[in-house]
DNA sequence: ATGGTCGCGCAGCGA
């Protein structure tokens, strides 16, 4: 089974990319962030055409996360089902996707280290976190997938020097995708490689992508039991260039 | 080049 995960900063601009890539690369599970779509808005049909089956949480002009399936796709839960005060951002969903569980996630960007939406980026992990304890177990098949908007360490940022004080590489940051890994999940690209320098995100300005300055923040973490099963990964950093790309490009992973 | 880019939506914010 092949699964992936794009961030598309919006869907309507970059709908002829990502129909262009999912039928050149063909993934079984496709989870997409930034949409910036109304669930009406969500082309849905387009991605039927295709051969998938799609489930979107929208809410307009920011966030957005959908997954699409030709495998399968059921139990969809949006948002965080824990029974507290409902997410204001669209940002998680979950389905069952032949046999896996899947999450296609849009971690808040944190904006700064004194801001607000930095507290709001700290909650939403703890809160990740225990949706996972309480209604998941790690010896399940399942995966977070997504942009954690998190540089996990060193080597996942092109210079650390200029990320000092910045939102991304910070302490209680890490330290919260740590917890995730410490209930079981696996960074599975770091299951394949070790070498630093290779990025998901670079910033559309002052030309970073051709200066190869950008960051490895889209993941994916699955259970060990299913991290045992990956035969390959790879970030499709081709699908960041050309006319018109998201400033993300995906990462394709196959599971046996 | 004393700023460099996108997307949203029509000013200026967010990434």
């Amino acid at each position: 089974m092949r699964i992936a995960t794009w961030n598309v900063n919006s869907l309507k601009a970059r709908l002829p990319r990502v129909e262009e890539w999912v039928a050149t690369v063909q993934p079984d599970v496709l989870c997409l962030q930034e949409t910036k779509l109304t669930d009406a808005a969500f082309p849905g049909l387009s991605f039927q055409s295709l051969g998938y089956e799609s489930a979107h949480h929208g809410q307009g002009q920011w966030n957005g996360v959908a997954v699409l399936s030709r495998v399968g796709l059921e139990d969809v839960v949006v948002g965080f089902d824990d029974g507290e005060e409902e997410d204001p951002e669209a940002r998680l969903l979950w389905a069952t996707c032949g046999g896996v569980r899947v999450a296609s996630v849009y971690v808040p960007n944190g904006r700064a280290l004194d801001h607000d939406h930095y507290r709001y980026k700290l909650a939403w992990l703890e809160r990740l976190a225990g949706v996972l304890r309480d209604r998941s177990e790690p010896d399940a098949a399942l995966a977070v997938c997504g942009d954690f908007n998190i540089a996990p360490d060193d080597r996942d940022v092109y210079d650390p020097a200029d990320f000092v004080g910045a939102t991304h590489v910070s302490e209680p940051e890490r330290a919260a995708l740590a917890r995730l890994e410490a209930w079981g999940l696996v960074d599975v690209f770091r299951r394949h490689y070790d070498a630093g320098g290779l990025f998901s995100w670079w910033d559309y300005r002052a030309g970073n992508f051709h200066k190869g300055k950008g960051m490895r923040i889209d993941l994916i973490l699955a259970t060990a039991p299913l991290a045992a099963r990956s035969t390959a990964i790879l970030i499709d950093r081709n699908a960041r260039k050309g006319k018109q790309p998201s400033d993300h490009a995906p990462v394709v992973w196959d599971v046996a």
